[in-house]
RNA sequence: GGGGUGUUAGCUCAGCUGGUUUAGAGCGUCUGCCUGUCACGCAGAAGGUCGAGGGUUCGAGCCCCUUACAUCCCGCCA
């Protein structure tokens, strides 16, 4: 490693112990804190490494003056604390430094908010000043973890046999997917470039160059509104292999993320196991496609319990074509009244809902619910739900009682404390519907995930001939703690298939060769059978730093959920020359 | 595009049912004191158009309307 002395230290802040005691050292850095006792001044030196105390015995006027945050140099002698002054806090705890002389390398003005300690400051304020915010110690840690995790897996891509590209950022809009950036060009009039959503094509057309195994750790921009796990541009670990079958691609995420979670979060528990679970399984069980299996809860259907009963909305319902799904909370039968109205509340308010039916099993069933079914149907449910325990029923069109249950499912996970945040447990969600009805079209079939999978046919006349909507694709998401990290699959390299499959989803055949003709045209000349998939590094880093959903809190210069930077101000105006340049005209606001 | 919540000192927040004179607290800042602190301590001071505009009222930080900004969610998106 690079020598870190200089003219301005002989030692980092944090390196200093026992062992140097005796050594007259120089260290540079920030004044974390200031301890002034008149004659006596504590002076704690903060650098990217560590804090030292360091003394100035009998006091100093200039010294006194420095405000925190203020760049300065100290020289002094290293000595031990005495015993009932050790620190155990820090590292260096055991020396302090005893100052001789020091000089201020640059002064900081009162601070718009302070970094020593931990006091939440809104997001505004941490944004524009996120030089001082990357100070603190957490959001450093993280940054730094950051790196550490994007280098070991750099390192392990390559050990696999991955090589490493590079892709253009400035390139082609494709119709599909999430709005783009654009960029407007300069050389030609009313053209625009594109910012890439993913490095998708190029890293396909890598395959079609014979490079058989890509990766990436790929920036990735999308025009959509933000949320607190999306971010305006971000990074895909990308990958691609040529000549696989789907375990072929998965067995990289198996071999790759456990190990990273271990390896940067040693206290996490990580399931042994990481199951498949089919689309539609986890629509019904989880109530969504994404499920966080560290929760115990499991959804069940229950239309048929319901279906001519004595329980005229739903059983009224289930007749017009509702479905009835039941949410189990387990040992929450000596819950009070208050928390099933809550509960109500939240269904009624949240989750939209016409409201939340329930029973409690407490050795006898008892709820309104309860009251209008017979002892069948009671015993059926009870079997669903356990003793001790109630049962949450909603009653409404498939699609919406699903979602409605899984949010349930996961409030009802972390209110009754089922879920164990140094868990990790993983799951690939497959079996994906290629195609599904497009309301805007009459229901006619449309492209489910992108147009680039494979559809799971034998035969191009199995395609021409089955039902759409039994088709499913060679797709995979890969959920971690029910955060969606990874998408992949296998891609359409066949261009007979690709053109029947935008036939099936209503494109003139033209439309292939417009949208990709360049992926399109390289398919005729020899493509291998392929398949990849991508994981997002942000949706990763910051489940395993157990910040959960707020990914800009790894990111060290994020945009606010307006998508602007503060800090820089961007976006900002550009002068009428360069408009010019690249021939826009500003329109009226409409 | 739609909805929830919020906006009071540099920061984090309290402020009751609309009525205690000069709107409070902690942290920070400034001044003074302090030789063993490490969230140092003690004494004092400065610091507010209560986001903005309008309205109701004898009286508004508090109620109503408009608006700006922030944040979270829905749509959208990975």
């Amino acid at each position: 490693m690079l020598s870190l002395k200089s003219k301005y230290r002989t030692h980092t802040c944090g390196e200093l112990n026992i062992a140097n005691v005796g050594e007259i050292v120089t260290l540079s850095g920030w004044v974390h804190r200031k301890r002034d006792h008149g004659s006596l001044l504590f002076v704690d030196l903060r650098d990217n490494y560590g804090i030292t105390q360091c003394v100035f015995d009998g006091g100093d006027e200039n010294l006194e003056k420095i405000r925190p945050e203020s760049v300065i140099k100290i020289t002094g002698k290293v000595v031990a604390r005495e015993l009932d002054a050790i620190n155990e806090k820090i590292p260096t705890g055991h020396i302090e430094v005893q100052a001789q002389k020091f000089d201020v390398l640059t002064n900081a003005e009162v601070l718009p908010f302070q970094v020593f300690g931990d006091e939440e400051t809104s997001e505004e304020l941490r944004y524009k000043y996120r030089f001082l915010d990357l100070r603190r110690e957490k959001l450093h840690y993280n940054i730094l973890m950051r790196n550490k995790m994007m280098k070991w897996l750099r390192d392990k891509m390559w050990d696999l046999g991955f090589s490493e590209f590079q892709t253009p950022l400035l390139t082609a809009d494709s119709p599909e997917g999430a709005r783009s950036f654009l960029v407007p060009s300069r050389l030609h009039h009313g053209k625009f470039y594109a910012l890439p959503q993913a490095p998708q094509m190029f890293k396909q057309m890598l395959q079609v160059a014979g490079f058989d195994r890509y990766f990436q750790i790929a920036p990735c921009f999308r025009d959509e509104d933000l949320r607190a796990d999306r971010l305006l541009e971000f990074y895909q670990l990308d990958l691609e292999m040529s000549f696989v079958d789907l375990p072929d691609i998965q067995a990289v995420g198996e071999i790759v993320m456990p190990e990273l979670v271990k390896t940067f979060a040693p206290d996490a528990n990580v399931y042994p196991t990481i199951p498949h679970i089919s689309y539609d399984d986890a629509m019904l069980k989880y109530g969504c496609d994404k499920p966080d299996l560290r929760n115990p809860i499991l959804i069940s259907d229950v239309t048929e319990i319901f279906r001519g009963s004595e329980f005229g909305i739903f059983a009224n319902a289930i007749e017009n074509g509702a479905v009835v799904r039941a949410v189990p909370a387990p040992n929450s039968a000596d819950r009070p009244r208050s928390w099933f109205d809550k509960l109500g509340e939240y269904a009624t308010k949240e989750l939209g809902l016409g409201g939340l039916g329930y029973i409690v099993f407490a050795d006898e069933a008892k709820g309104p619910v309860a009251k209008k079914l017979d002892a069948a149907r009671i015993a059926k449910l009870k079997d669903i739900a356990g003793n001790k325990s109630s049962l949450f029923f909603i009653c409404d069109m498939v699609d919406v009682a699903a979602k409605a249950a899984g949010k349930l499912r996961n409030k009802l996970g972390v209110d009754l404390g089922l879920v164990n945040p140094r868990d990790f447990a993983f799951c690939w969600v497959d079996n994906f519907p290629f195609f599904e009805p497009d309301p805007e079209r009459g229901g006619a079939p449309a492209f489910t995930h992108n147009p680039f999978s494979y559809p799971i046919v034998d035969s191009i006349e199995e395609l021409s001939t089955r039902d759409p909507f039994t088709i499913k694709a060679a797709q995979f998401d890969m959920v971690l703690n029910g955060i969606e990290i990874c998408s992949g699959g296998l891609r359409n390299y066949n261009p007979d298939v690709m053109k029947k499959c935008f036939e099936i989803a209503g494109y003139p055949l033209e439309a292939v060769e417009k949208n990709f003709s360049g992926l399109y045209t390289a398919f005729q000349y020899g493509a291998p059978p392929h398949g990849g998939c991508a994981f997002g590094i942000e949706r990763v880093v910051s489940e395993i730093l157990g910040i959960g959903d707020s990914v800009r809190e790894i990111v060290a210069f994020p945009a606010n959920q307006r998508g602007q930077d503060l800090l820089m101000g961007s976006p900002n105006e550009v002068s009428e020359q360069q408009l010019r340049d690249v021939h826009i005209k500003i329109r009226e606001k409409n």
